[in-house]
RNA sequence: GUCCCCAUCGUCUAGUGGUCAGGACUCCGCCCUUUCAAGGCGGCAACACGGGUUCGAAUCCCGUUGGGGAUACCA
């Protein structure tokens, strides 16, 4: 099955506003992106806060920031689901009229009691239509008492078929489904009425969505023919799971958009993951732009099987885009974890040069801060574990004096002058250069590992060098004290 | 319970009847190198199981098992 889609399209992205934007909601999200820019057309954010209780305005601000952030981009909205009420019940009461629905006035605890017998049978409930039976006197009785009523959809008895994007043909027997609500006994529609409302006033002519939704589809498809609208094209995506293969869930970590983004990922990085979990572009190609996706993007490529997510390639990737990007499009990602580190004034010539010696050797903006900290403090704290064997050696700080003294004297502060002087002055005590190397690389970072030494002192420059290789001389000699 | 969906290395995946089952992450070596990364090269590692169909099945069909979803007057 060789699914064509052309364009223009009109897809909609419709997340709820119960929590910060899931990855699960940004992939739908993404794919309905990726849909929306290859083919033409338009991209509709509906926000669907229909069940007040759960809604929260700062929600649905920071979903629209995530998506943002990511670079999902919306053409229309965000319409809110809730200021369309009157639409939905309105277009309700019109199957009512039409006999496409009917009045339902069993109480939801004779229904539990139902829905229980037939479980205890191993039966699937179906609602027994008992009003539908109803007569007109009887429902003139019932509507006079003023006893509540839920509207019911009338479903046809025939199957449900229709095909899905990344399942292929579906068919539904009729027995499979009931004639389910449309407006409860408080006059408000479900979600089945105000989305497929909503879908056919949006025209939305493709829906991409998550698998959770597969089994409402059959009850959606008829009820867009009743209310006179053209069926979507329906694409169900997998789920995504966590390490556990269960639904992706708090205890393994990082599951919001919002999250990652805290902890340092880029948004191209992010979106290029999640884009490349449940979807290939066909190559072997891992890393690729949002336009190159868009070129390539394909629905038939969609994969229909669950994916786990995984948070190590998610870093690698990320560590990926972090040595490749061009220093003036990191920068900007960079500001929020500068500032937390109290770095908002750093000077820019050295924030650069330290930032791209740094940047191959960070997964994510967060440890790329922490690594270029060194450049930017005024003394770093020395680990006595870290340097137990530059405290064991009598005749470092002696070296470590005069190399201060030749680099302080240094007409130019470059690399290659560094580099020079540290040889000579090894080559002068009969000792290898990486005896130097490496206790200088200490006092400088206080690590034991980092960039070539050169390229790392040149970046850093004269003062603080010098500043860290004064308080490393006296750390050795208070530990050689005592 | 019932209905629906899914099933290739640990993970993401390529593969649409004939491949040494390919790539990526992870892990392990080697090279590069003052160290650590990055990069390059190489290695470990998979068709869930059982029946068919076929000259030939990872690929098609049926079961089993496993996982997931749905079973609401939630969305």
């Amino acid at each position: 099955m060789t699914i064509q889609i052309q364009g223009p399209v009109r897809v909609r992205f419709a997340p709820s506003p119960t929590g910060f934007l899931h990855v699960g909601g940004a992939r739908t999200a993404i794919y309905n992106d990726l849909l929306r820019q290859s083919v033409g057309g338009a991209f509709i954010l509906r926000i669907e806060d229909t069940d007040k209780e759960r809604s929260d305005e700062a929600m649905i601000r920071q979903i629209q920031s995530a998506l943002a952030w990511i670079g999902v981009v919306w053409d229309e909205g965000p319409f809110l689901q809730s200021e369309r009420l009157p639409r939905h019940h309105e277009r309700a009461e019109e199957l009512l009229a039409a006999g496409k629905a009917y009045r339902c006035f069993c109480t939801p605890e004779e229904l539990d009691a139902q829905r229980e017998e037939a479980q205890k049978k191993g039966l699937a409930f179906r609602y027994p239509r008992t009003c539908l039976k109803l007569t007109e006197e009887e429902i003139a009785e019932r509507l006079a008492a003023n006893r509540p009523f839920a509207v019911r959809f009338r479903m046809p008895d025939e199957h449900i078929t229709f095909t899905d994007i990344v399942r292929g043909d579906m068919d539904f027997p009729p027995d499979a489904l009931d004639d389910f609500i449309l407006l409860r006994s408080d006059g408000n529609p479900t979600y089945h009425m105000s989305v497929v409302v909503d879908d056919i006033d949006m025209g939305i002519t493709h829906v991409i969505r998550g698998e959770d939704h597969l089994s409402n589809t059959p009850k959606h498809v008829p009820l867009f023919r009743a209310l006179g609208g053209t069926v979507p094209t329906f694409g169900h995506l997998p789920l995504i799971l966590g390490p556990d293969k269960k639904r992706l869930s708090k205890r393994y970590g990082a599951t919001s958009v919002e999250e990652f983004r805290t902890e340092g990922i880029l948004p191209q990085a992010l979106y290029n993951f999640m884009a490349l979990l449940g979807w290939t572009p066909g190559n072997d190609q891992e890393i690729l732009s949002r336009d190159e996706m868009i070129a390539l993007f394909d629905v038939n490529r969609l994969n229909a099987s669950a994916a786990v997510f995984d948070k190590e390639k998610l870093w690698w990737m990320n560590a990926q885009y972090l040595s490749r990007l061009d220093y003036e499009a990191l920068r900007p990602h960079l500001e929020p974890f500068l500032a937390a580190a109290g770095l908002a004034d750093a000077d820019p010539a050295r924030l650069a040069a330290a930032v791209n010696l740094h940047r191959s050797r960070a997964r994510t903006l967060k440890e790329l801060v922490e690594l270029i900290l060194p450049y930017f403090k005024d003394e770093l704290t020395y680990d006595p574990e870290a340097s137990a064997k530059f405290l064991k050696d009598q005749d470092l700080p002696g070296h470590l004096e005069i190399l201060r003294e030749r680099w302080a004297a240094l007409p130019s502060f470059d690399k290659d002058a560094l580099d020079a002087a540290l040889r000579a002055l090894a080559g002068e005590r009969g000792l290898k250069p990486a005896v130097l190397i490496h206790p200088t690389r200490m006092a400088l970072t206080a690590a034991a590992q980092g960039p070539p030494l050169f390229d790392l002192v040149e970046a850093m420059g004269r003062d603080a060098s010098l500043r860290h290789l004064d308080h490393f001389l006296a750390f050795l000699r208070r530990g050689a004290e005592g």
